[in-house]
DNA sequence: AGTGCGATTGACT
DNA sequence: GTCAATCGCACTA
């Protein structure tokens, strides 16, 4: 079952939170690949770091929409960063997808990133993008709905979850806007920092 | 039209 | 641990 809109926190560090735990579903003709989140980064209402800190662009409309809708970009030539869009309809702010725990379609993600270790499959946001073959096409998706991209619910509660300062940006790097699975070894940097 | 650089990764010492 | 690759985008002129 897809997450519900209405479930989803409107303030994106709440969103960020809430996603932990929940599960990434990839729909392609030949099966389903899936995992759980286990790390995220918010992207705030104002944030320097934020794509929409200099408000709409020829790249970011999918950031400006309702919350639970996907925004993806490519970044140093090489990546696909997957992002859920958060707060009201026209409000550029969202979560980064970081890191996720591989559940179904395992052997879909090992041909699709070209690596057998099963903790490097989709441990970091190009990675997991890879694994999943997220790219900008599919930049607008409604995530709260069955289709190529969903978010689903989780069967059981997460663990503890940690908060730290996010990764890989230069301005406003001190706030604790990340947030991740303590235990999991699946989380890409560092597990128990600022805690 | 030109420039600088980034929400990273993989290869290598 | 260090470091270069790589290219679309946002900004300047």
């Amino acid at each position: 079952m897809p997450l519900a809109r209405s479930e989803l926190p409107i303030d994106t560090a709440s969103l960020a939170r809430y996603l932990i735990g929940k599960v990434l579903v990839r729909e392609f003709p030949e099966g389903v690949a899936s995992g759980r989140i286990v790390e995220t980064e918010a992207y705030v209402v104002g944030d320097a770091a934020g794509h929409a800190y200099r408000g709409l662009t020829p790249r970011n409309p999918s950031l400006f929409l309702e919350r639970g809708h996907a925004y993806i970009y490519f970044i140093y030539g090489r990546s696909c960063m997957l992002n859920v869009s958060s707060e009201a309809p026209g409000i550029g702010a969202g979560v980064l997808i970081r890191a996720l725990e591989p559940l179904e379609g395992i052997p879909i993600m090992r041909l699709n990133r070209r690596i057998e270790r099963l903790r490097d499959l989709a441990r970091g946001p190009g990675r997991l993008a890879a694994a999943l073959r997220v790219d900008r096409s599919l930049d607008g998706l409604d995530l709260c709905r069955k289709g190529p991209l969903w978010l689903g619910r989780s069967d059981h509660e997460p663990g503890e979850i940690g908060q730290s300062t996010r990764i890989g940006i230069s301005q406003d790097a001190n706030r604790l806007l990340r947030f991740y699975l303590r235990k999991s070894p699946f989380v890409s940097g560092p597990g128990s920092l600022n805690e």
